[in-house]
DNA sequence: TTGAATTTTCAGAAATAACTGAAAATACAT
DNA sequence: ATGTATTTTCAGTTATTTCTGAAAATTCAA
């Protein structure tokens, strides 16, 4: 089976970006032809459109499972197994970032804050520890912040995207507030 | 040459993460090693510490130039080259976060607008552009205002994150006085 | 210049990751 | 239970990436 132009413009191009993001080809071409699907599909279609063999796919579908970006589909009177892309590209964004954190910077805090727990034995440890602390206090912060963002509406996120560097502004006034509230105490 | 323990966790570590980040093995830990210590190095300690090939210590240290990340030293009385971090961490992010988009987002956003500038011939094509127009604007927008974060200060980035999910008060806040302004016209 | 010290390059070797396809396991209808 | 449709697994193959080390290029002092 052939995909449109369109299509396979898209579906090629999102391969290989999923080469860069933690996931392989064959994974990032299943997930854009899933998303631009309006009807879900079975493995063997998805086989068939990306001329690859049955067992990738089930690979590629078990890993997209796993990351939550797909979800099963069953069709009446069809034994097999259909799929679609779960939720839209705002969930999609999220889940890789949530995925990548758990899977990257998560390890990392955790190595950083053993380290730390050493006492450093000489002047070049001391340095090196200072670093670390460094280091480690940035991705804290890092990490916290992005998981306020995610729990926050999209929608509130949106808007303060959209306010762009007008956030600077925001703050200011913020800030001005608090004075406020301080003097009249 | 043998690095301490705390620091050969801290390279080996930072080494297996590199991989996930764009750059190889070699890549992340050389950076590791350069910021740990406090006194530049040459290319021959470096391969001695790590236990690899000059050669490969050539081409990773190459890359870190072309990321910016670290610089080139002269030390008196000395042919060989030396190699220290540049910038600090922050730094660091910023350079990762920046080259990471202009590799991995802008070559999607230029092939998502060329493909949106074709006219789907069939429904099902008509359908897979909606979608893509979806994906197009969401990573625009979210380029966008990352080009924002980079341009801002360092400080007022560290208080937005610092305020965590308040900003969602603050831009209630913001809402109010555009409120109170446009009824006070 | 010449030559020694140093860095860079790159062909081939080694290591890692991705993919295929057939066999094993599972799910389901009768 | 039995047979058939379907999915999953995984050993072996292929493709890709990384690394080595020796040769070529560069830098610099005399």
């Amino acid at each position: 089976m052939k995909m449109s132009p369109l299509v396979e413009t898209f579906v090629l191009h999102f391969g290989e970006m999923g080469g860069r993001w933690g996931v392989n080809r064959t994974v990032g071409q299943l997930y854009a032809l899933l998303v631009l699907s309006r009807e879900p599909m079975n493995a063997d279609d998805l086989a068939s459109y990306l001329g690859i063999s049955r067992g990738n796919v089930s690979m590629g579908l078990k890993e997209l499972q796993s990351w939550q970006l797909i979800k099963r589909v069953h069709i009446q009177g069809d034994r097999k197994e259909y799929f679609s892309a779960a939720g839209d590209f705002w969930d999609m964004g999220r889940k890789v970032i949530e995925e990548r954190r758990k899977r990257e910077i998560d390890p990392t805090l955790t190595v950083l804050r053993d380290i730390l727990l050493d006492t450093p034995s000489n002047e070049h440890d001391i340095f090196a520890q200072e670093k670390i602390r460094e280091i480690h206090d940035l991705l804290e912060l890092v990490t916290d912040w992005s998981e306020e963002l995610q729990k926050m509406q999209p929608e509130k996120v949106r808007t303060l995207m959209k306010l762009g560097s007008g956030v600077s502004k925001v703050l200011d006034i913020k800030e001005k507030l608090l004075h406020q509230n301080k003097r009249s105490e």
